[in-house]
DNA sequence: CGACCTTACGTTCTACGTAAACATA
DNA sequence: TATGTTTACGTAGAACGTAAGGTCG
């Protein structure tokens, strides 16, 4: 991992939400210890302790909290970016026949094109 | 590609950016053929042409330039993430000696711990 | 003992680069 | 012909799951 990915981001956010990270695994459909060596890999991305563990679960800590308030917005984000492109992909804005017919833009779209 | 994920993102802002595949793949160190394929994976996920092609290069459509905005404001909020995030990696916020002394918490670390 | 986290290890699958093909000014 | 995009394909590396090990209440 060279780069902090939404993937992991998510995973984040659910073992804060959970509160273990066996129950987060399990709430994303992926095993515990793929999840655990996520953060494993996160933490030494970032240099810092992000979680807590014990036997009962695990906490974040302080730079864990901060993490997870930057990867809620970042989702946020995400949320908003694919919401307003399904609104393309429905054609309601600016799809123009050509790639509704094909899934791509080919010699058969007059050119202009009202999306180009 | 089940998701959209930020080295996609980066690479559709560069590809914007530059006006060719072929530059933004030469800036983000990328061949461009893995350039060409991601963004195809991209518009097929969304399903809506991003990018308006040409023999001297691509240009965002009018859905590409909705994820344009998008990607720029998500790729921001890695950057302030990250910036946080090394600010404890630094030492200068809430990390206790155990984490940087030996890369983990472990059984010297004092509980209870500053940042647990 | 039970619940949880972690490590080891084999495997699957993703994403890359090379090379070739295609299109247009 | 030069420039740019795309497809085919083989391969290296990332990420997963299973299984085993370890800790603590």
């Amino acid at each position: 991992m060279w780069q902090i990915d939404q993937v992991t981001l998510r995973l984040f956010i659910a073992v804060c939400e959970e509160g273990t990270i066996a129950r987060a695994a399990e709430r994303e459909f992926i095993a515990p210890s793929a999840v655990s060596k996520r953060l494993a890999d996160l933490e030494a991305l970032v240099d810092v302790a992000l979680l807590s563990r014990s036997q009962r679960g695990v906490r974040a800590t302080a730079a864990g909290e901060a993490l997870l308030r930057h990867a809620r917005l970042i989702m946020r984000g995400h949320e908003r970016m694919q919401a307003e492109l399904s609104q393309y992909a429905a054609g309601a804005r600016g799809t123009c026949a050509c790639w509704r017919t094909y899934r791509r833009w080919s010699s058969f779209c007059p050119r202009p094109c009202p999306n180009s």
